[in-house]
DNA sequence: GTGGTCTAGACCACC
DNA sequence: GTGGTCTAGACCACA
């Protein structure tokens, strides 16, 4: 795993939890790997997991069994699903309509950029 | 103004006077509010103010006159919408895309969203 | 059985066997379930049940014979009962009490909570 | 500052904070002391201090302003007695009032350690 | 000066 | 083994 500067570790591991989640790798009552085993993994100390564990566990995606680790929470991808999307559409929507109307872009300009997008994800996946 | 947290202070203003650029309510050659001016209005210390400006001025959107002020550069307004094009093709977009995969959210239910978007925005000049 | 966090497993269990033992679902001399039985039932490791039985022995409420069993412990009610009391008066009424004037709450208003308390236990007995 | 076994030292601290803000001490708009500030006050690591905020900060009862400190939240005291009233009556009531019944404890008799603890608070007032 | 984050390392209770 | 907490110390961005 590469982190990015400008968001914080924990945060990113925490998306990046999520995101597995979302995407059905890890499921309703999976146990996903031990804080220790994260922390080696993805090479950061276990404290930094361990936070990154609590928001998750916070935002009802994760649950806990003491002395035995952490488990996709009933309801878990749900939890996930509704937190990315009101996040994009309560902040991240807003900002981005808001840019296009000061650069004077279109929908149409959008959709473009969207299809050159979806295209070079395709391309990549071929390597 | 109102400052949203998770994006430093003097960002956020330097963002909102490139703004005002962008839109034309300042125009090449005028003269910009002082730092201790700005800083009274958005209360916050003069220093901030100082580091939003000093942005601005790097980017080729603000120049300064020392002992006169912080006028709107030449080219400034173009400078501006280049910047902002640029972090919102190459930053913004890409993840704005990449969630869109995420959520399951088609193009459509996006141009829906714009609708909807513009729609309140409509409403809400004429309050 | 349901375990609520925030308190350990295995004292959860010793509250539930001595409550058990306060209500008289189980007298003087009757044997107990095994701990293994009680870790099936409950769906817990049996060391930790171990734990919870062990701390009752510890207390005079379990007795154990090697080989048989664990038992309600002659006199194991009246310990049961002291031990309760005394945790109830040392340790939860003084915060119980301190926290009714932190929030100015008058004793005729924790009778009606304790009233409203009552009407639905009994309500729910009635499911 | 003394701290009890049996509960974290932060989760003491939030507590601590959200009973001066509760009491009145601090209100609205106030800055309370820094986290280096009160780390030194209860002799604990600022690390320890930091989550203790946190957990006041996403209850709403306190604010941050970035490089300048935390603030007792608009509503803060509201949200602090909401918080502290709703665990009151939905953790620890139930339970006190379900060993009352276990104990055979008579309303009048919870009543009689009230005023028991009453009096022995005023004794304690006039040391 | 402020808070925010991260690391390293330790100890604990618990399962 | 698991997670939870705490310390010490560091570095950073920010006001």
């Amino acid at each position: 795993m590469q982190f990015a500067s400008g968001q914080s570790i924990y945060l990113q591991i925490s998306d990046y939890i999520s995101e597995k989640i979302l995407r059905g790798d890890w499921v309703e009552g999976d146990r996903i790997p031990s804080i220790r085993e994260t922390a080696v993994s993805v090479e950061v100390n276990p404290n930094t997991v361990t936070r990154a564990y609590a928001v998750l566990q916070d935002e009802g995606i994760l649950q806990n069994q003491r002395g035995v680790g952490y488990f996709v929470a009933a309801g878990g991808r749900e939890a996930a699903a509704a937190l990315k999307r009101r996040e994009f559409e309560e902040d991240e929507l807003p900002r981005v309509f808001r840019t296009m109307r000061l650069l004077g872009m279109s929908l149409a300009e959008l959709e473009h950029l969207y299809e050159r997008y979806v295209t070079e994800e395709e391309s990549e996946r071929h390597d």
